[in-house]
DNA sequence: CTGTTAGCGCCTTCAC
DNA sequence: GTGAAGGCGCTAACAG
């Protein structure tokens, strides 16, 4: 049924070390008619050499594992897919698995990957403990995260704490000082960063930057949805904002925005008339929704393609340096930070 | 540095078959001592199996390939989330592998997966090749698209062709008969029964059904966006159609249903009352869209489900019968059909 | 230039 | 109840 070397080599004639020589082209040289027999026969027996058995003897595997939190949240989405496509063009396979933020899975999935010799690892927004489950675990491994400098892997990193303050200063500049704050559940690494760029940013303009101003969420579109009713709705509102509803909001994703701005439209508020927003992703679903959202970008083909170089190079150079990344995001206008209606 | 079953065996002073006996729980019993010595080594020196010998030696490598044309689209990105899920659930991994429709990187990374001797294959919505490509594979393949039950292999389909005459049907009681067609590329082999199931069900009521009326788009809002600006613009309408626009369109996915949603928001066409929109999918960007959109749901959990369950079956049971699964989708009302509106 | 051979790490049958 | 040994399919060092 299935075709190993020797048969090739018995219906060439040869043995199978030629046969090896031929198809990885060395380590040795092989005649001419002996690579034309070999070559026939492997056509005419429709042979495929055993990645099993080369990964066993050759102690590489070709596979990348790539664990993410969450591949629905279209950033995580695209930033797999990217990864994905660049590790293929190297000639490497991508082998998935999903956290959902949840620490006992994270560790698990880290074991089976480590066990199937993958050659790399890519960990794209852990929870906290990764960093410690990490460190002694002989595969070169590359977070795609806030990491800490002094942690024993390379990291490649967005700057959410200076994009969310980017993303509240451009509110601020349009003369908003109650800006509320939607990001995600704080075990996730990057949202405590969100949270806090969005406090430094306030405080820096003098602006309240209390509790009652944030909401956490769900990273979805149903998250986004239920903080925007909390923080905008005219119930219950907290007594320290004197009866004012936040004019604006920061939101830590492109698909808690979507529900935000779903969920303005269902109070009847106008974007951004009523309440600007401007979150953090700038996915083709921030493009896409409307009102177009203004965000601040972190491109992801530039993540994925950073990140897959670095651990690339740590496989193939197992002494080479761990070098840490950092890149900052660009604020792309949309319509609902509201330099549309005024300019 | 890494430490092998031989080294636990000295460890514990056994020889290495009985460290095999204790980790698998047979084939052979152990003595309670020589058990306890044995885990205690493994405990010591942090033993890991090597998942690649196993997998060499018992000739199962517990993976799954998975092939999708796109991850970037919420209906492909949730049906390969939840695959992965469910494949974890049964304690094996997912080998993801986006072929973007193109047909030789279809082939290449089909051949890719079963020379790493995956366990088995699904492959959603291939292009018209893989069918031929995949009578010899030897190993277990379900399709996850529409497939001819003649096929060598089993599959779980939805039934695109009723789903988007169900979608065409709605609109039709809504009293719509001008009604446009977008789909996507036609070489996806479930985009020419959208659009079938859009012509018999025009046909049907006896409503025009020529070309004019359809736009085929890349699956990705953008597509979306200016298939709907092709149907809807005033300019270059086509002569049949008497100068009459579209009252409503039927859209082959959420993805571009999204991005005809802002391409009529765009033009200043109100949804639904200058034009209603049904699309085929369900996924959340449905629910979270602005009008909320009508759509045929296919339920993708329930779609994840049955393909693991027939396909795992197809690998523990080489001699199991395959099987063809039909899944209906069912229409969800939303804002964009019109309903809301006439109730 | 080519053939033989020793493992890679594991599982399992066979002999003790 | 336990140990020795063969082999999964391949690569690469070592003989010829």
């Amino acid at each position: 049924m299935v075709v190993t070397r020797s048969d090739v080599a018995r219906e060439a004639g040869v043995s199978p070390a030629v046969v090896s020589y031929v198809l990885n082209n060395g380590p040795r040289p092989a005649s001419v008619q002996a690579r034309a027999r070999v070559l026939e026969a492997v056509q005419k027996l429709g042979y495929r050499p055993n990645a099993i058995a080369s990964a066993l003897r050759a102690g590489s595997t070709q596979t990348i594992g790539f664990l993410t939190p969450n591949r629905a949240n279209p950033f995580f989405g695209a930033l797999s897919e990217a990864v994905e496509q660049r590790l293929n063009d190297e000639g490497y396979l991508m082998l998935a698995a999903t956290t959902h933020g949840y620490q006992p899975d994270e560790e698990r999935l880290l074991h089976t990957f480590v066990d199937r010799r993958v050659d790399g690892l890519i960990i794209a927004a852990g929870t906290s403990l990764v960093g410690s489950a990490l460190r002694d675990l002989d595969a070169p491994v590359l977070v795609l995260d806030h990491a800490p400098e002094s942690a024993g892997y390379s990291s490649v990193q967005t700057e959410d704490h200076l994009d969310a303050a980017a993303a509240v200063d451009h509110l601020q500049n349009h003369g908003h000082d109650l800006i509320g704050c939607v990001v995600g559940p704080p075990r996730i690494r990057s949202e405590p960063l969100c949270l806090a760029g969005w406090r430094t940013q306030q405080q820096r303009a003098g602006a309240f930057a209390g509790d009652e101003l944030v909401a956490f969420a769900d990273q979805s579109e149903a998250g986004g949805a239920s903080a925007a009713r909390l923080l905008l709705s005219d119930h219950g509102r907290p007594a320290i904002l004197h009866g004012r509803r936040p004019t604006a909001l920061f939101v830590g994703s492109d698909i808690q925005a979507v529900g935000v701005l779903w969920a303005c439209h269902e109070l009847g508020l106008r974007v951004p008339e009523d309440v600007a927003v401007v979150s953090l992703g700038g996915t083709r679903a921030a493009a896409y929704a409307i009102p177009t959202l203004s965000t601040v970008r972190q491109d992801v083909e530039y993540l994925a393609g950073a990140a897959c170089a670095q651990l690339l190079r740590l496989v193939h150079e197992p002494g080479a340096p761990q070098t840490h990344l950092r890149i900052r995001g660009n604020l792309v206008v949309g319509q609902t930070c509201g330099c549309a209606a005024a300019g």
